[in-house]
DNA sequence: GGTCCTGCGTTACC
DNA sequence: ACCGGTAACGCAGGACC
């Protein structure tokens, strides 16, 4: 029979000593599939240049006959073949070897250490990658199923499972014209007595689809809330959350911080109490990788922690202080947590259920709404990276590179190179920086009328533009790019590398939908635009990165080294023009227009724009009415990183400022938003000096609201690994003294209060937010006022020590 | 007890 | 361990006077 099948979900089995891929996702019938299928398994063994044909066979012989033994299986080379490939860019002979199990590709790789045999590539590769390399089933991607139904006990039963149609295929093609889909998703959230996995009782359990909500409780009360269902004990509502995820058959079971919490607690839980949580499509239970990071799997339903996906692909590009679901929900939906505060609810003597279920629910529906809203991004990084999507949403930037290079290899004939090794890892991880970015050193001023260019996917294009890749790293020094790595030369060929073309690929593509979207704004353009323009973006660090397959520090610190001349050329051509350079950074530069006009400097891009080698083009960021940049707190020159700008319809830009930096206070914070706004509205700094002296005076007067000197400051690194101890470890030592749970990656929240013995050290005035005590005066003066405004004034020659100690003011040229 | 410097630590920019 | 380098700046802590 025939089906048009989407693939979603993708594992593997072993059935009589070979490896299948079992593959679910849904018909166009909206009909549930399993496709069972399988694929060649081979690897590589790359031979020296200049080895006789006669000795080829031989080796050839010898590997046919090689044969491991394996616990419950013998695995053994099936057949061999040569075939001209290429390995990093240059031709090779290689012996393609078919083995009969993929778990023993490795293990057979290792006796194959003949002399006349160069490398052995392509053993660690994935299964599943293979597989979608080989046959070409791509995720997210409709196809035309031919295959034979299965009903029986196939495969040992592995079929056995839960969907509306089993096919063992038979020939796949992709369908011309692709259907729309639209998966399946339910969130789901729990609350538990003890955040420590397993530790409490789970309380609640939440779900949400589409016009569908639950809460399940075993905590009996009145309620008229009728999606609550009540049951017996904790056992009995895990089966029957069980129970109702099967009912909804879900393509994607959703939830936040679920593979670090909620996925975990409820396998735990369930251990405990004695019975299972068969999730699975095949009734197994979730399944769970240990990393840096927990991944629970559940088979046939692609579980997605959201927060993963936010944190690697979007966490750049939000304006929240912390990923938390409130803070992630309101930016991306406008929409927040309830009010409520759980634990303290759940150690209560009479907790308010009604709220808790509320509560529960809403996590749940906020779940849901962020899945709903990043689909689009998720379906397409899948289908440009070609990987399943329970990876896609959990993979790191450097692994959605890798993968998009696999997954494009074939065009270009390459061998993929392979994994590097323990020792090469640390090798890498040893080796110094290379040179970076530059930046300019700004005059420290209010400016008027400054321009913005900027280079668009600077590092990418100048990766194309010179072709920097380990393929094509050479010695060679005629006709071609000459780089720089710890001030030597490198070199690489003038004859594009497969990174680089790819590269350049992924630019085009990116620019394409870029403009797509501006002349036609439809939101799946704009999601695949970002979608090329991250990846792009990843590319440069990913040659840089210890971990990556194509890693080349020679290409990374000569991508830099580029973009360097690159923006230095280009601010030599304004300069010469007649403009003032005000401030550049890596990728940018700001200029006064110095009595030109809007139209000539446009020009002037224009003119820069036909010079720029290669793919390289500089953009007109904006124009901007006034920008402000102030000195460096040590030292009398200008700080980098550091301004403010102010754009002709009145919008503010505020870089590297404390107002933008999360371990300041709110006071400071926004006493200095306002200044710096107050100043690039108005041109000087009048209204701003009455404001901080109005806000100097109400902290002499104790009337500022303590929730406004709050400083919140992560524990970067477990507690007790702190060599330094500063003020935020004492606030965390409070916490754990407290009882509660103090974990690497949580925000310290903490005031610094008055003492009545004279302490001078910070740390020992530390409070935590409900702790008794005053804010310390001469803290928040000295620490958090007047060093976040004080560069500021100092602009405008006004020393604000004088201000705030209350003596006269004066212009330091009064002395 | 104050000043200077350095290293640790966090958070930003691009 | 899960992309790179550049930079500002607070705080602790030791050297030095």
């Amino acid at each position: 029979m025939e089906i048009n099948f989407i693939p979603i979900d993708y594992d593997y089995f072993d059935w009589q000593g070979k490896t299948y891929v079992k593959i679910i996702g849904r018909t166009d019938k909206d009909k549930q599939a399993c496709i069972i299928d399988d694929c060649d398994v081979y690897f590589w063994a790359i031979l020296k240049p200049k080895i006789s044909e006669k000795k080829i066979k031989q080796i050839q012989e010898k590997i046919q006959k090689i044969k491991v033994q394996q616990a419950s299986r013998e695995s053994k080379v099936l057949k061999t073949e040569i075939h001209n490939k290429n390995f990093l860019g240059k031709p090779v002979k290689a012996i393609k070897i078919f083995v009969t199990n993929y778990k023993d590709a490795h293990a057979i790789a290792d006796k194959i250490p003949f002399k006349e045999i160069d490398k052995r590539r392509e053993y660690d590769l994935g299964f599943i990658t293979k597989y979608i390399l080989e046959k070409k089933l791509k995720p997210l991607q409709w196809h035309r199923i031919k295959g034979e139904l299965l009903e029986n006990q196939e495969f040992g039963g592995i079929n056995n499972i839960d969907v509306d149609i089993c096919l063992k295929t038979e020939k796949i093609s992709e369908l011309k014209k692709q259907l729309e889909f639209k998966p399946r998703i339910l969130a789901y959230d729990i609350e538990a007595d003890e955040l420590e996995i397993g530790k409490g009782e789970i309380l609640m359990i939440s779900l949400v689809g589409e016009n569908f909500k639950k809460v399940l409780t075993w905590k009996k009360c009145n309620t008229k809330l009728d999606y609550v269902e009540f049951f017996e004990d904790e056992a009995d509502m895990l089966e029957a959350f069980t129970k109702h995820v099967k009912q909804y058959q879900p393509d994607i079971l959703t939830g936040y911080f679920s593979d670090g919490f909620d996925l975990p607690y409820l396998k735990s839980r369930t251990e405990k109490l004695k019975i299972r949580l068969p999730l699975g499509i095949d009734n197994s239970q979730p399944r769970f990788s240990r990393g840096r990071l927990l991944t629970g799997k559940i088979s046939g339903i692609v579980h997605i922690d959201l927060l993963r996906f936010i944190r690697t692909a979007y966490s750049q590009y939000m304006n929240a202080e912390t990923l938390s679901l409130n803070e992630v929900s309101n930016e991306l939906l406008g929409e927040r947590k309830l009010d409520f505060n759980p634990l303290e609810s759940a150690k209560s003597d009479k907790p308010i259920w009604e709220d808790f279920f509320k509560y529960n629910l809403q996590d749940s529906v906020l779940a849901y709404k962020l899945t709903e809203k990043l689909w689009p991004d998720l379906a397409e990084f899948t289908k440009i990276i070609q990987e399943p999507l329970f990876n896609i949403s959990r993979n790191a930037m450097s692994a959605q590179v890798e993968n998009y290079i696999i997954h494009n290899l074939e065009k270009y004939n390459e061998i993929a190179e392979k994994h590097p090794v323990h020792e090469e890892i640390g090798k890498r991880r040893m080796r110094g920086k290379y040179e970076g970015a530059f930046v300019f050193q700004p005059i420290p001023g209010l400016y008027e009328n400054i321009c913005f260019f900027d280079f668009s996917s600077m590092y990418a294009s100048v990766i194309v533009t010179y072709n920097l890749s380990l393929s094509t790293l050479t010695k060679q020094k005629q006709n071609s790019y000459q780089g720089e790595l710890d001030k030597k030369k490198v070199y690489f060929e003038k004859k594009p590398g497969f990174f680089p073309q790819m590269l350049e690929e992924i630019i085009k593509k990116r620019r394409e939908f870029k403009e797509q979207y501006n002349k036609n704004p439809n939101p799946i353009l704009k999601v695949r635009s970002n979608a090329f323009k991250l990846i792009a973006n990843a590319a440069y660090g990913y040659q840089g990165f210890f971990g990556a397959r194509y890693y080349c520090i020679e290409a990374a610190s000569s991508t830099a080294y580029f973009a360097r001349q690159n923006i230095k050329s280009a601010m030599k051509e304004i300069e010469k023009a007649g403009y003032e350079i005000v401030y550049s950074d890596t990728d940018s530069i700001a200029f006064t227009l110095n009595k030109h006009t809007k139209k000539q400097a446009l020009e002037l891009l224009k003119n820069i724009n036909t010079k720029l080698p290669g793919i390289m083009e500089l953009d007109l960021e904006d124009f901007y009415k006034r920008g402000i940049w102030v000195t460096k707190r040590a030292g009398d020159f200008g700080a980098k990183k550091k301004y403010a700008l102010m754009n002709e319809k009145g919008k503010i830009k505020i870089r590297g400022f404390e107002t933008v930096r999360r371990d300041w206070c709110n006071l400071a914070r926004q006493l200095q938003n306002k200044v710096l706004r107050n100043i690039l509205e108005q041109g000087n700094e009048k209204s701003s000096l009455e404001l901080v002296k109005e806000i100097v005076k109400k902290i002499k007067n104790r009337e500022i609201d303590k929730k406004d000197l709050m400083v919140r400051t992560q524990l970067k690194k477990p507690l007790d690994e702190y060599k330094s101890i500063t003020p935020h470890v004492i606030a965390a030592r409070k916490i754990k003294e407290k009882g509660l749970p103090v974990d690497m990656g949580m925000l310290i929240e903490y005031f610094i209060a008055e003492t009545r013995e004279k302490k001078s050290l910070v740390r020992d005035k530390v409070k935590l937010p409900n702790e008794k005590g005053e804010y310390n005066i001469k803290y928040y003066l000295n620490n958090q006022i007047l060093p976040a405004v004080e560069n500021i004034f100092q602009v405008f020659n006004i020393n604000l020590k004088e201000v705030i100690d209350g003596k006269k003011q004066m212009r330091i040229g009064d002395f």
